[in-house]
DNA sequence: AGCCTGACTTTGT
DNA sequence: GACAAAGCCAGGC
């Protein structure tokens, strides 16, 4: 990742604070997408960064897999993958319904894409550890 | 208990 | 620059 802009990062970061034992890797991921603010994008490396778990990006994509079923509503449609894409969007109620969403946080998408995504990116780590 | 899968990311050829 | 492979870890079967 030379996205440095994307990934505030740095090497020295102190230790993650992680959620209690009986928190499951979901809630946190949940935790964390919700407190995404509106208008604004993060990624699922960024989030599992977060978590501590920047390895494995894969798991906070799964996580979002329940996501769905879950009581707080998640704006998974403000999660996209490292490019922008929105890869997830398949997975929603309608492929087309992620677009929506953002489109209607004023976040401009472009074929699957979302434009100025590192404008509107929202690190966690960068956001919430400080 | 063990194998498979997965909405990703990075690195190597 | 494009393609291929590996790594990650937790949930599901």
């Amino acid at each position: 990742m030379k996205k440095d802009a994307a990934r505030a990062t740095q090497p020295g970061r102190n230790e993650v604070p992680r959620q209690p034992k009986g928190y499951s890797f979901f809630q946190d991921v949940y935790d964390v997408v919700r407190q995404v603010p509106k208008g604004r994008v993060t990624t699922y490396g960024a989030i599992a960064n977060y978590l501590g778990t920047k390895l494995s990006a894969r798991m906070v994509g799964w996580a979002m897999n329940g996501a769905h079923n879950i009581k707080p509503k998640v704006p998974a449609h403000r999660v996209v993958n490292r490019n922008g894409l929105l890869s997830g969007k398949m997975h929603f109620a309608t492929p087309t319904q992620m677009q929506e969403l953002l489109e209607k946080e004023k976040i401009a998408v472009s074929e699957e894409k979302v434009v100025a995504f590192e404008s509107l990116f929202w690190d966690p780590v960068t956001q919430l550890t400080m």
